[in-house]
Formats: C-alpha cells, sequence, structure tokens
DNA sequence: TTGATATTTTGGAATGATTCTAAATATTAC
DNA sequence: GTAATATTTAGAATCATTCCAAAATATCAA
C-alpha cells in the first residue's frame, strides 16, 4: 500500500539490469523498507509486509531482501550476532546502537572522515566498504 | 604449552578483579589467543587447545572465550553474519576483511582518524566503543 | 491468446553457530 | 579434610537463516 512511483520505477530499473523479474512480493518488501526511516530486522519487515499482503511467505521475505540487497536498493546492517537489519539510507553512513533500547540510528558521516578513514589503509589494501557502528546510549531529551 | 609470565599474570588479575577462578582451561584458552597473531573462530580456538590439552570442549572453549572478552582481555570480532572471531590485540583498531581469501588484518588507526569518528557523533550520543572494518581485497605481492 | 520456458514463491525441513542444561569435576573456604 | 561454590562437560535446544522441491507466476514466441 505504498511505494511512490520514483521507487517504483528505480525497483523496476534495478530489477532489469540485474536480468530478474518484477513481482508484487519483491515491491512490496521494498516499499516496507522504503516507507519508514528504520532498521526493520526480517521478521519485523515480514510483519509489516503481511499486514497489506497476508499472503506473503518468510521465506520469500528473505528472498526479496537479499535480491534488494544484491541490487544495491537496500543495505544490510549486522550489530555482533543480533538478526540483520534492513536500512533504506542509500548515502555512506554510519550507526548508532543504543543499549539500552535497542534503537538504531543512522550518522551521517562528514566528507573529511570518510577520506580520513580511507587514509588508514596502507599500500596492498583495496577497501570495496567499509562498515562503521558506534555502541553506546542516548541521552534521551 | 605457552602462555608467558605476563600474560598469566595479566590473566589471573583480571580473572580475580571479577571474581572468577583461575583455570587450566582458561589459561589454555588464553594462551592460544596470544601465541599467535590472527583472529581465529571458536571452531579454529578449539582445534588449536585440543592439541595440547585433548580433553578440553567445545562449550569449555566458548564459555572461556566469553569471559576473556568480558574481562576485556580479548576483543570480540563479528564480520556480517560469519562465526565470531578472536583478536588479541587490544589497541583501539580497525579490521580489514579480505573477500578473496576470507584472512582478516589489524589496521591501526591514527589518533586524528579516531578523533574524527568521535567528532561525527551528534549531541546526545555516548558512544562507549565503536567497531569499523573495510571490505576488499589485497594486492598480493 | 496460447502454450512453452524460465523465474519466483511457498511451506516445511535442514543447517550451523551459539547457548542452555544438568550432572560430573575442580577449586576455595573453613 | 569437608562443605560450599564455581567450572567443565556432553549433549540437547535455540533460532536466524538457508535449502528444497512442488506450486504459482511471469515472460516470450508463435
Ligand atoms: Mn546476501
Ligand atoms: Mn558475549
Ligand atoms: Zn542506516
Ligand atoms: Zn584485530
Amino acid at each position: 500500500m505504498n511505494l511512490s512511483p520514483e521507487h517504483k520505477a528505480l525497483l523496476d530499473n534495478a530489477l532489469i539490469d540485474s536480468g530478474l523479474r518484477s513481482t508484487r512480493q519483491r515491491e512490496q518488501v521494498y516499499g516496507v523498507i522504503m516507507s519508514k526511516q528504520d532498521h526493520p530486522t526480517a521478521d519485523e519487515i515480514y510483519a509489516r509486509a503481511k499486514a497489506s499482503m497476508p499472503t506473503i511467505s518468510l521465506a520469500t521475505v528473505y528472498n526479496c531482501l537479499e535480491t534488494l540487497v544484491d541490487c544495491g536498493l537496500v543495505r544490510q546492517v549486522n550489530f555482533d550476532r543480533e538478526p540483520s537489519r534492513y536500512c533504506p539510507n542509500l548515502k555512506e553512513h554510519a550507526h548508532f546502537y543504543c543499549k539500552e533500547t535497542g534503537e538504531v540510528f543512522d550518522i551521517d558521516l562528514s566528507g573529511q572522515a570518510i577520506h580520513e578513514l580511507r587514509r588508514q589503509l596502507p599500500e596492498g589494501f583495496e577497501m570495496e566498504s567499509f562498515e562503521l557502528s558506534y555502541h553506546g546510549k542516548t541521552h534521551s531529551n
């Protein structure tokens, strides 16, 4: 019950580029992730997706998530060994995990910070991606 | 079959400080981790430990690892959802994961880089730790 | 359209790292 | 020593995720 025309087009193009088909389930899962700016687990995405598509299966949610991640439309985010979370924010950014509430926050990174991160790699290390996560508590105020 | 007197003292003090007992198995697991500068999984640590202590169990390895991590003597390192790895390097550092070989490398971080990382956090986020991991390939030469 | 073909979805079984359990051992305190 | 406490151990349980094979669906050519 969502997915803007822009996102629909993004999805279809990405799928076509990968030689994959556009399906109701893929739209639904992508829509669920895009419609809320948070970091849900597969289970949470399954629950939200079922609300307007009661027949979708958990296996399909996992399949769609893998597809979306592989197409670069969604980011997979892991904290320690907890269940994976999925992030709609494609900008290069970090995550803050609050150990009190379990909430996850996006943290923007300055160009300078990203540059500095790259600079740490010695000769011979070809970085393709990095993951930066902060753990701590948030002052609720 | 290892563990320098310095490490033995470190271990005993840390255990005492936590109200825990010094045992052969804890020494063995700590010795295994300290005796090689790499990032073994629990299974690998189990295999190495068994070489000189054939009766040690995998459950005990897991128990010892948790104890050592909680005492701050060893770092637990995770890449995506792969089995946890354990790191003897207590300095604040990052990890480079080579997607070709699966090897893990320690990456030193400059004070400037660490400062820059801290600087990214907005008001209200109290960082207790951070994890930075790079993914890519290494030029073998 | 129609049917052939390739892809996707689905429910349920399998996987595998880790954790749990409860009995056997080891360590510490008295 | 003996009792009290902590630790180890083997095996069972957990649980997120992956695998499987059958049913449903999408695509394409005629
Ligand atoms: Mn994947
Ligand atoms: Mn732990
Ligand atoms: Zn995010
Ligand atoms: Zn390390």
